[in-house]
RNA sequence: GGCCCGUUGGAGAAGCGGCUUAACUCAUAUCCCUUUCAAGGAUACAUUCACGGGUUCGAACCCCGUACGGGUCACCA
């Protein structure tokens, strides 16, 4: 008689460390009551996806709140979809966001008494526990080929019964072992599958943490575990691994949940206790009307480079992810005058159970309430490492002369309604352009939108009364009062109410000759606050500019 | 197709059997303020909670069915 120890042995000589001993170095961590142990683990098959950044942020802001630990670990048991060099490029951008996990796989090497923190270096451990459950008689070989598989689903599909290796469909569950010996000496490729008790149609019903109480059929499929390249498959990492890393809060996306009886069997089976659930609802996107998960093929926002590259500030991104995750965060925004994500009591139980549609105007919206509370000194360290990497020729500009470029972010910035300008840093350089005279001066030689009511030399003419008569370096109200002085001598009305009841009686309203004077200074109908603007181009640049409007509206008014 | 999860305005949502003639935020529109823009202020935007039936004195809230959306059924995670 073949025995199972003897089939444990023959297929996986190389496992030779006891189970015991793998619990014993790597015990239970000794944390506060309630603190959650979670792990962001993702496969390094390609760049960050936006729904992977929601599940880390969260399984991190989990472990912080309540004092415990978040790790990273990489899961590359796939090799042939595994990237190399993109597990390092997820945590690298991971960490743009604060993300930094306090153990795993780190951007400078593993920390960690769990380790290692990627699968493919585990690949002993895995082995430990799937010898022992082979001598337990949980686990067998299967020696099926794909062609194999491939019948017994054709058989499934014909008959109508539930597709998959399960019960009366799992061919090699019913091998001897003197078959098993015979065919593993013989070097017949073999996978090891879990000998599953499930029965699909009982239910398991566990709970979870966002959700409730789930009832789920059991899972009766003889899985892989152990795939034919010695690596295990993710079911059985994941259990090996949450269990000997003590997790104590698996946070996943949602397309787990048809899968967790598996896991939970696994969990039994190997004697263990199982973790607690929470499985998050997946971002979405509307796409002609329909709801779909995002896409990395057809959404650029799905990858989380394209909001770096846009030059979103990251913490604006949290704040909007908090935002879907927890509604009642946009509540406490107010009340608390405040972005920090980092002090809100971030909560399970009040996620939402449907994925949200990802909106780019919501998190606008958020970046600009945001920025608007930065002051110039602190837009311009990130402003000006985003542009070194994605414009740089504004990168130039801003290190001609840094102070230039914080006086312009600062404008109107002091006041308790601060402007609202800017949602991402390439917000910045079109927004900036007039300012700098090589930009400005295109913009010129095209020409002004000026209003065709007024005649090119009146325009010049008053142009000419703005550079003569205007007032440099007053504050605000007493240039203004300047202005309108100006105005009414050149026959504006300085109110409104005024021009509106006769017309007639003037040239135009103030509106017209500020909208003049505007033109002739920032090139656009629109700009921030006039005075602010002239205050940082200086008395000689604003003439140069008036001046050269003044010469341009005569000369083309003689043609 | 089987199974699972879900369905409140354009978006995120609150609501958990009478306090809802459905909160709040974003978006949109109009108006006010105003030297433009931004900001700010005001107002509008679900005659009703996917639909149908039931339970109840009373339902967005409980039950059943239907529809729709999403997820999942690999030696991928």
């Amino acid at each position: 008689m073949v025995g199972n120890d003897e089939i444990a042995e023959l297929l996986l000589p190389e496992a030779k460390v006891a189970p015991e001993e793998l619990e014993a170095r790597y015990p239970e961590r000794s944390l506060p009551e309630g603190a959650y142990v979670t792990r962001f683990a993702p496969s390094p098959t390609g760049f960050l996806h936006t729904g992977s950044l929601f599940t880390a942020f969260l399984a991190h802001r989990l472990a912080q709140q309540s004092g415990g630990v978040f790790f990273l670990r990489i899961e590359d048991t796939d090799t042939k979809r595994t990237i190399a060099g993109s597990a390092e490029e997820l945590i690298e951008q991971l960490a743009r966001f604060g993300i930094i996990a306090d153990e795993g796989f780190l951007p400078d090497g593993e920390k960690g008494a769990y380790g290692p923190y990627r699968q493919s270096e585990r690949g002993d451990i895995y082995k430990v526990f799937v010898k022992k459950l082979l001598k337990e008689g949980k686990a067998y070989p299967d020696f099926c080929t794909a062609e194999d598989l491939a019948r017994i689903r054709a058989v499934q599909e014909a008959s109508k019964v539930i597709p998959g290796y399960w019960g009366p469909y799992a061919r090699d569950r019913k091998l001897t072992n003197e078959e098993r010996k015979e065919r593993i000496l013989r070097g017949d490729p073999w996978v090891i599958r879990f000998r599953s008790e499930g029965n699909h149609d009982r239910k398991v019903r566990f709970h979870d943490e966002i959700r409730g109480d789930l009832d789920i059929a059991e899972n009766d499929i003889d899985v892989v575990i152990l795939k034919s390249d010695g690596l295990p498959t993710y079911h059985f990492a994941h259990v090996v691994d949450d269990h000997l890393m003590r997790t104590n809060l698996v946070s996943r996306g949602e397309e787990w949940i048809p899968s967790t009886p598996v896991h939970l069997e696994l969990f039994r089976a190997l004697g263990w206790e199982h973790p607690r659930y929470a499985h998050l609802p997946v971002i979405m996107k509307l796409d002609h009307g329909n709801k779909r998960k995002l896409s990395k093929r057809k959404d650029p926002e799905a990858a989380v480079s394209y909001f770096l590259k846009e030059g979103y500030p990251p913490e604006a991104l949290l704040v909007y992810l908090m935002s879907i995750a927890n509604s009642n965060f946009e509540e406490w925004t107010e009340k608390e005058d405040s972005f920090d994500f980092r002090a809100f009591p971030f909560s399970l139980g009040k996620m939402s159970l449907d994925g949200a549609l990802f909106d780019l105007d919501k998190l606008t919206f958020f970046s600009r309430e945001l920025l608007a509370k930065w002051r110039g000194g602190d837009m311009l360290p990130p402003l000006l490492s985003w542009a070194s990497e994605n414009d740089p020729s504004l990168a130039e500009r801003i290190r001609k002369d840094p102070s230039y470029m914080e006086r312009i972010l600062d404008i109107e910035k002091d006041r308790a309604n601060p402007r609202k300008d800017y949602a991402k840093w390439s917000d910045v350089g079109p927004a900036s352009a007039f300012f700098y005279r090589d930009l400005f001066e295109p913009l010129e030689e095209r020409g002004f939108p000026y209003d065709p009511k007024y005649e090119l030399s009146f325009i010049s003419s008053w142009l000419q009364e703005c550079a003569d008569g205007m007032l440099y370096g007053v504050e605000e109200s007493l240039w203004w009062s300047g202005v309108k002085e100006l105005a009414a001598k050149r026959g504006f009305a300085t109110r409104n109410k005024d021009y509106k009841e006769r017309p007639g009686d003037y040239v135009g309203s103030l509106v017209d000759a500020a909208e003049l004077l505007r033109l002739a200074i920032t090139g656009a109908k629109r700009s921030p606050n006039l005075h602010e603007v002239i205050s940082i181009l200086g008395k000689e640049e604003t003439r140069r500019r008036l001046l050269h409007e003044v010469r341009r509206s005569a000369d083309s008014s003689q043609e």
